[in-house]
DNA sequence: TACTTCACG
DNA sequence: GACGTACGTGAAGTAC
C-alpha cells in the first residue's frame, strides 16, 4: 500500500464512511471468544471485523458504489464533550479484558484492505463522520454512513443518507422521521429533551421520544420551546422544561455532533482503491484466518496462502523491499546480521516497510540516562526478529583519532536533520505503534528533538503488569529470562568506573551490534508478552493503569519543579557549620576523636569502650546505632543525643540542601526528577535521580527544606493529599462495618479506633491512647505482628499481643481479611488489587523466616497496591481535565499530587483536581467509604503541603 | 559492592 | 518451638 493515491472529490463523487467502532463490537458479540491458534492472542473480533469488511467489499458495485472510501474509529474515550458534562458517558460497562488488544489489529485489517482510516484524539467517530459528510455535501458528492447509529442521523439531507448494515436498509430523511418523529434537523432538539440512558445524556425528566417529537412539531424548534415554556399547558411537562431547561441545553450541546473537527487529511485522500492481493491475504495468513482467507482468494483469483504454524511473519514480510527482507522464524540473535542504515535510500526502504507492518520496535542510544541533558547520538528499528537496523547520528571522533579535532562527527552517517524529519511522519503516525523498552525515556529524548512520539507499548511495562513480584523488569534480566539471551553488556562499549566514555564516542560498527540488539530484544519480548495479557487478566491494568501513564510523567518529569538555589546554600553553610560544632561536642562527650559518621565506630566507643548495655549486633557483627538504640541511650549519657543530631543535620545537607543544588537542570533553571513506572512492587511509582518523594517534613529544621521548592512569580503551588486512604482501603477491601461507619462519620480515625478498642469515650481521648491506636491501624496495613508492634510502641510483647487480639476481637473482618488473602496468595501465587493489578507472591509458600514477609507483603499489596491505583487513575485523568487552565502538575508524593498554577486560576483547579481525585475510582470500582482530599496552597511547598 | 542509616508515604 | 519481622521506596556514606 503506497497510500499515496488521490482523486479530486466533487460532483459525481460518491464516499462511504463507515462507522469503525460500531463493527468492532457488532463482530465482538457475534462471534465466540476466538483466540489465534499459535499463541492465544484473543482475535475473534477482528475475524468478524474483516468478515463485515469483506462483505462490505464485495457489495460495493452498482450506482451506489463508493468511489472514495474510510473507516472511522473511536479514540480514546475521553472527548470535548467530557468537558461539557463529566458524566457522559460514564455509565458506560468497562470494555472486556480480550477486546481492547484487538483494537490496533482491526485498524491494521481496515490497511490491509487497502482503506483509508482515520481517529482523531478529543472526538468520537461521529463528529469525524459529521465533518467529512459537510465536507463532501459541500464539494457537490454525495454521502452514505454505514451504521445503525441513531446518533448519525442528525446528519441525514439531500446530499446524505445511511445505510443499516444489519438490517440491510437504506435510512433517507422519510427514515429519520419514522424514527424521531421530525426530519433531519430537528433530530438534535428531539435527542436533547428525551435523553439517552445509554451514552448517560440526562434529557429532560419524563420526556421520550414521542412527546418530544409532539413538542417540537407544535412549536417549530428547541429554542422556541424553551422560550415559551410558560405556556404549555400540561402542568408537569411545563414545569419540567422550566426546571430543566439547562440541562437540556447542556444535552444538547452532547448530542450535537461537531462537524467542523480539524482534520490533517482531505477527502482526496479516500479515494477507493482496489485490496492488494499479497497485503490482504498476508494479514489474513498472519492472523490464521483459513476461511475469510480463502474467500479473499477466491474473489481474488489467487490461490489461497498456507496456514502453517505460528511464526513472526508479518506483512512485512510479504511487501518489505530487499533491503529489509524478513529472516527465518524464530531467528536466533545475530550481531552480524544488523544493518547500519547510512544512505537514503535505505532509510527510505525501512520507512516504508514500518508503514506496512504498522508497527516497528525503537530505541534511542544518547550520552547521558538523564533525559533532560542527554543527546541523541543514534537510533535503532526492529520489525522482526533478527531483523534489526541502527542509524548512527552522532557519532563523533574517539580522543586521539585526531589531535585537532576530536569532537568532529565521525563520516557515513546521515544527518540528523534529515533522519529525524524523515521518521517524524511515522513515528507520529497514530497507526504505527512504537515498542521500547522503558520508552519513556525515549519518548522524552525525541521530545526534546521536537519528535512527539505515540502510539507506544512498552516491554518493562508489560512484564510489570504481568510478573511484578517476580523480578525485576529491566531489559538485561528479561532476555535472559524469557529470550534466554544474554545481551552485550554496555560495559564493553563505554567501559566503566572512571575511564567510561559517552557513547558518541563508541565506534559505529560496534554500536550497531549493541543498538540494534536491544531493538531486536525489544521486539522479541513484546511478541512473547502481548499476547500474555489477556489470559493473566491484566489487559486493562496495562492499558488503563501502566501505559496512559507515560505521557502523563513525561510531561511531568520534563516540567520540573523550580528550587531556589539560594535557600538551599544558606542552608547547607549553616548545616556546615553546625555539624563542626557538633562533632566538638561529641569528641568531647567521647573522649576521643573520631569518624562521626562511621557507625562501626561509633558502636565500638559506645558499647565497648564506654559500656552502655543493652546493645544489638547485628548479622555482620557489628554493633547497631540506629536512631531507635541512640534514643534508649540518651536518658543515660549525653553522646547519644548529640550523634541523633549530628545525623540528623549531615542527613538534610548530603542528601537535601547541597544534592538538590547539583540536580538543578542548567537549561531550565528547575530540578526535574525521574519516575520509575515499574519500580515498586505494589503499583506504587518511585522519584529517582533525585527522590522527590522523601524531601522532609516530619521535623521543623527538615520542612525548610520543603520551603526552597518555590513557585514562580504571578504562581502558588497547590498540593492535594488524599486523607488516610490506606485505612479507607482496608475497611473497603476488608468489610469492616465499624471503620466504614467512622469515615463516613468523618470522625478522627485513630480515635475513633482508640475508643472502640480500650472503651475511652472520644471527649475523654488522650493523645497517649490515641498515638497506639493510631501504631495498631498502621501495623494493621503492614500485616501485623506482635513483635513490630511492641517495638513500634516500645511496650512489652505480650502486651502488644493483646492489643492485637482486642483489635481483632473488635473488627472481626480483619482477621477474615488476612486470612483469606493469604489463603488466596497461597492458591494462586497472587494477590490482586480492586482494579486488578496482579502482585505476585512467590515466597508465599516458602518454609521459614521468608514466609512471614511474604505473609506480611501479601497482606500489605492490595491495600498499598489500590491505593496506587487510584492515584495512578487521578493523574491520568488530570491530564485533559485541567488542560484548559494555566496548572501543570509537577510532582506525586503516593498520596499527594502537587501542582503549579497561575495565581487567579488556583480555585478552579483545585476544584478540579479535588473532584477528579475524590472520584478517581469510578466507574471502574465502587467504593461503600468516600475518598477524602485535602488541599493546601502557598508560594512554596511547605505552605502548599 | 554490601551494609547501615535515614528521608518519605 | 524457632525462625527474626512491622509495608513500600532511594540516596549517601563507610567499609571491604
Amino acid at each position: 500500500m503506497t497510500g499515496k493515491e488521490t482523486a479530486p472529490f466533487g460532483k459525481g463523487s460518491h464516499l462511504h464512511l463507515i462507522d469503525g467502532s460500531a463493527y468492532i463490537f457488532r463482530a465482538y458479540h457475534a462471534l465466540p471468544p476466538l483466540t489465534r491458534k499459535s499463541d492465544g492472542l484473543p482475535i475473534g473480533a477482528v475475524a468478524g471485523f474483516c468478515a463485515m469488511l469483506q462483505r462490505y467489499v464485495e457489495n460495493n458495485n452498482g450506482p451506489e458504489a463508493a468511489t472514495h472510501i474510510a473507516v472511522i474509529f473511536d479514540k480514546g474515550s475521553i472527548t470535548f464533550r467530557n468537558d461539557i458534562y463529566p458524566e457522559y458517558k460514564a455509565h458506560r460497562p468497562p470494555l472486556p479484558e480480550d477486546l481492547r488488544p484487538q483494537f490496533p489489529l482491526t485498524r491494521a485489517a481496515t490497511a490491509a484492505f487497502n482503506i483509508a482510516y482515520k481517529e482523531i484524539e478529543g472526538f468520537e467517530a461521529d463528529d469525524i463522520i459529521a465533518t467529512l459528510a459537510r465536507e463532501a455535501a459541500e464539494a457537490g458528492g454525495r454521502v452514505t454512513v454505514i451504521s445503525s447509529d441513531k446518533d448519525l442521523m442528525q446528519l441525514v439531507g439531500p446530499a446524505v443518507c445511511m445505510f443499516d448494515p444489519m438490517k440491510n436498509k437504506l435510512i433517507d430523511a422519510d427514515g429519520v422521521i419514522e424514527k424521531f418523529g421530525v426530519a433531519p434537523d430537528r433530530v438534535v432538539d428531539v435527542q436533547a429533551l428525551a435523553g439517552d440512558s445509554v451514552d448517560n445524556v440526562p434529557g429532560a425528566p419524563g420526556i421520550g421520544i414521542k412527546t418530544a417529537a409532539q413538542l417540537i412539531g407544535e412549536y417549530g424548534d428547541l429554542d422556541n420551546l424553551l422560550a415559551n415554556a410558560a405556556q404549555i399547558k400540561q402542568p408537569k411537562r411545563r414545569e419540567t422544561l422550566i426546571n430543566f431547561a439547562d440541562q437540556i441545553r447542556v444535552s444538547r450541546r452532547l448530542v450535537q455532533l461537531d462537524a467542523q473537527v480539524p482534520l490533517d487529511f482531505t477527502l482526496a485522500d479516500l479515494v477507493l482503491r482496489a485490496p492488494e492481493p499479497e497485503v490482504l491475504l498476508g494479514f489474513l495468513t498472519e492472523m490464521e484466518f483459513r476461511n475469510i482467507s480463502k474467500r479473499v482468494a477466491d474473489k481474488m483469483g489467487v490461490d489461497a496462502p498456507m496456514i502453517a504454524a505460528a511464526t513472526a511473519k508479518g506483512i512485512a514480510e510479504k511487501s518489505a523491499p530487499k533491503t529489509v527482507a524478513p529472516p527465518p522464524p524464530d531467528a536466533p540473535i545475530d550481531h552480524a546480521a544488523y544493518v547500519n542504515i547510512n544512505t537514503p535510500e535505505m532509510l527510505a526502504d525501512w520507512i516504508d516497510a514500518i508503514r506496512a507492518q504498522g508497527y516497528v520496535a525503537f530505541d534511542t542510544e544518547t550520552t547521558s540516562l538523564d533525559e533532560m541533558q542527554a543527546e541523541l547520538v543514534g537510533v535503532s528499528l526492529a520489525l522482526v526478529p533478527g531483523r534489526a537496523a541502527y542509524i548512527p547520528l552522532g557519532h563523533r571522533m574517539a580522543a586521539g583519532d585526531d589531535l585537532f579535532a576530536d569532537n568532529r562527527l565521525t563520516e557515513g552517517q546521515l544527518p540528523l536533520e534529515v533522519v529525524l524529519n524523515a521518521l517524524r511522519p511515522v513515528l507520529e503516525d497514530p497507526a504505527v505503534l512504537k515498542i521500547g523498552q522503558n520508552i519513556k525515556y525515549d519518548v522524552k529524548i525525541m521530545a526534546r528533538y521536537g519528535v512527539h512520539l505515540a502510539p507506544v507499548d512498552d516491554t518493562m511495562l508489560l512484564s510489570y503488569a504481568l510478573h511484578a513480584g517476580l523480578h525485576n523488569h529491566g531489559m538485561d534480566e528479561l532476555s535472559e529470562r524469557y529470550l534466554n539471551h544474554r545481551p552485550i553488556p554496555i560495559k564493553e562499549l563505554i567501559g566503566s568506573g572512571k575511564s567510561a566514555v559517552t557513547f558518541d564516542h563508541v565506534p559505529v560498527e560496534k554500536a550497531v551490534a549493541y543498538a540494534a540488539e536491544d531493538a531486536d530484544i525489544t521486539l522479541r519480548l513484546w511478541q512473547h508478552f502481548k499476547p500474555q495479557l489477556p489470559q493473566s487478566r491484566v489487559t486493562t491494568v496495562y492499558e488503563t493503569l501502566e501505559r496512559p501513564l507515560i505521557p502523563v510523567l513525561t510531561r511531568m518529569e520534563m516540567a520540573g519543579v523550580q528550587v531556589d538555589r539560594d535557600t538551599l546554600s544558606r542552608m547547607s553553610n549553616a548545616f556546615a557549620q553546625k555539624m563542626v560544632q557538633l562533632e566538638e561536642e561529641i569528641h568531647a562527650a567521647a573522649g576521643r576523636s573520631f569518624n562521626v559518621g562511621s557507625p562501626k565506630q561509633l558502636g565500638e566507643i559506645l558499647f565497648d569502650e564506654m559500656g552502655f548495655q543493652g546493645g544489638v549486633k547485628g548479622k555482620n557483627g557489628a554493633w547497631g546505632t540506629g536512631a531507635d538504640v541512640l534514643e534508649d541511650l540518651a536518658t543515660e549519657h549525653a553522646l547519644p543525643g548529640l550523634i541523633l543530631d549530628w545525623r540528623q543535620v549531615a542527613k538534610l545537607k548530603s542528601t537535601y540542601t547541597d544534592a538538590l543544588q547539583d540536580h538543578i537542570n542548567p537549561d531550565s533553571g528547575r530540578v526535574h526528577t525521574s519516575y520509575s513506572i515499574a519500580g515498586a512492587n505494589t503499583g506504587r511509582l518511585a522519584s529517582t535521580d533525585p527522590n522527590l518523594q522523601n524531601i522532609p517534613v516530619r521535623t521543623e529544621e527538615g520542612r525548610r527544606i520543603r520551603g526552597a521548592f518555590v513557585a514562580p512569580a504571578g504562581k502558588v503551588l497547590v498540593s492535594l493529599d488524599y486523607s488516610q486512604i490506606e485505612l479507607r482501603i482496608l475497611a473497603q477491601i476488608a468489610q469492616i462495618d465499624a471503620l466504614k461507619e467512622a469515615f463516613q462519620q468523618g470522625l478522627d480515625i485513630h480515635a475513633a479506633t482508640a475508643s472502640e478498642m480500650f472503651n475511652v469515650p472520644l471527649d475523654q481521648m488522650t493523645p497517649e491512647i490515641r498515638r497506639q491506636a493510631k501504631a495498631i491501624n498502621f501495623g494493621v496495613i503492614y500485616g501485623i505482628s506482635a513483635f513490630g508492634l511492641a517495638r513500634n510502641l516500645r511496650i512489652p510483647r505480650d502486651r502488644a499481643q493483646g492489643f492485637i487480639d482486642r483489635y481483632f476481637e473488635r473488627f472481626p473482618g480483619i482477621r477474615a481479611y488476612m486470612d483469606q488473602t493469604i489463603a488466596f496468595a497461597k492458591e494462586n501465587g497472587h494477590v490482586r488489587t480492586l482494579f486488578g493489578r496482579r502482585i505476585n507472591t512467590p515466597e508465599i509458600n516458602a518454609k521459614g523466616p521468608h514466609a512471614g514477609f511474604a505473609r506480611r507483603a501479601a497482606i500489605n499489596a492490595p491495600i498499598q497496591g489500590t491505593a496506587a491505583d487510584i492515584i495512578r487513575r487521578a493523574m491520568i485523568q488530570m491530564d485533559p481535565a485541567i488542560a484548559h487552565l494555566p496548572a501543570r502538575m509537577l510532582l506525586q508524593v503516593h498520596d499527594e499530587l502537587l501542582f503549579e498554577v497561575e495565581e487567579n486560576a488556583a480555585d478552579e483547579l483545585t476544584a478540579i483536581a479535588k473532584r477528579i481525585m475524590e472520584g478517581a475510582a469510578d466507574p471502574a470500582v465502587h467504593l461503600d467509604i468516600k475518598l477524602v482530599v485535602d488541599a493546601g496552597r502557598g508560594q512554596n511547598w511547605a505552605e502548599a503541603h
